[in-house]
DNA sequence: AATTATATATGACAAATATCAGATATCTGT
DNA sequence: ACAGATATCTGATATTTGTCATATATAATT
């Protein structure tokens, strides 16, 4: 895979659509490239970022620490998508701890070029800008869905939509491979709960489970659990 | 109040002081006023949105229709602050129903305004991604809260957040009065277990209400509670 | 002021979820 | 292949929260 940013995959889903050749050849002069190892910490909630990391290959986990010392996860990063923009922009630490979920690779890119160019490329924060929006009501949907949805359905919905972002393998099983620590923690419930609700899952004929392996073999009824339609 | 963009109030508050008077100038002229009266909708979910709201007095409500019925409440938007931006600057329909609590007056500013200033205005796109960035982080923060704290603290952190947005009279009431349905709107609980809840922490001697007014007596006791610190 | 509607409050009970304990399975490093 | 560590699973039980019923208080309307 190329290392130069003009010719970068990332490029193609992210903001720096929006960059010249030229710009983009800054970049590339002023970035890095570094890897992480499966369950190595990107970045920790505090920390200053000095800039954001465009991920080539691999996934994140974007979690916060209650205080109550249970984590939340609340989103996942994967190829194409950027790190540590929001903390960037805002100008903050970190709100978030990013923690590789597979063996990742990723670009990183220096906070002053990033607002380098907020200042003077009006597309590029216009997609930074649209980009943030997608979140935002993400986040809120997520505030809806956690706070009024049993967390059966919360499941049903967890695993619809990990199979969407991150695909399925020529067996049906989804690419993506969490713990069930990890699927309690989207959820927000207990890691037991969490094994229980997969195992009536299971029972029911929506899912099929090997190891850490998940197949969906009755979406529609998933997605009737996830709309809240009792069966 | 004046009514012209260049010496209103809002602007202070919010991304439009990143406008130069000349930008504002053609702003105010664009824009309308609108007044609201308590309980009517600004505008709903799905609803698409012809411009923001600049809030010049009163406070609205945004809140999601649950597919189970419930309505949760993500946040309020006040004097100085905006409504709608999420939706113009992603050019999606509303994800969220604004609904005046008081008498409002807001400025309306046409989308076609907004969208010309992000794409020749850096400075303003700053601000407004600062904005977003900003509302991203506490979004991010309620998911951690709604999911990992009982009810009783989410409640105890709902009075010492109302009270820090919205102030106290001379009494040390809260100036915000919310229905104790809309309490539990905004936590995700029902009515009853809301209400429960408040008359544990009078009893405990936390807070003092009267009717719809509701006082802080102790705070250091409420923020143990919302730190997840059980007493 | 009386009447109706709506909101608040409380008890009794049901349902959902968490916690604890222990069994089995899976992974990790040698 | 083995041992130790860690993850998954299940049952029993406790706790939290929701629901329903009903009483009282407050607000709205005539």
């Amino acid at each position: 895979m190329s290392n130069k940013c003009e010719k970068c995959i990332v490029r193609k889903f992210t903001g720096l659509q929006a960059l010249s050749t030229d710009q983009l050849k800054d970049i590339s002069e002023g970035k890095t490239t570094h890897t992480f190892k499966k369950g190595e910490i990107i970045f920790d909630e505090g920390d200053h970022l000095k800039g954001i990391y465009c991920v080539r290959y691999g996934i994140a986990k974007l979690s916060k620490l209650s205080t109550n010392g249970k984590d939340q996860i609340i989103k996942f990063v994967s190829d194409g998508e950027v790190l540590g923009q929001r903390s960037v922009i805002a100008q903050e630490p970190a709100n978030l701890r990013a923690i590789a979920i597979n063996d990742m690779e990723s670009c990183f890119i220096p906070k002053k070029i990033i607002l380098d160019n907020l200042k003077s490329n009006a597309s590029f924060s216009l997609e930074l800008l649209q980009n943030l929006a997608h979140e935002l009501k993400e986040a809120d949907d997520v505030i809806v869905n956690i706070s009024q949805k049993p967390v059966k359905n919360r499941i049903a919905e967890t695993l619809l939509h990990l199979k969407e972002s991150f695909g399925v393998d020529q067996e049906g099983f989804m690419v993506i491979q969490l713990s069930r620590e990890d699927i309690s923690n989207i959820v927000g419930t207990a890691t037991e709960s969490c094994i229980r609700m997969l195992s009536e899952l299971k029972k029911e004929g929506f899912i099929e489970t090997s190891g850490k392996r998940i197949k969906i073999t009755n979406k529609v009824a998933l997605q009737k659990l996830a709309e809240g339609i009792q069966q």
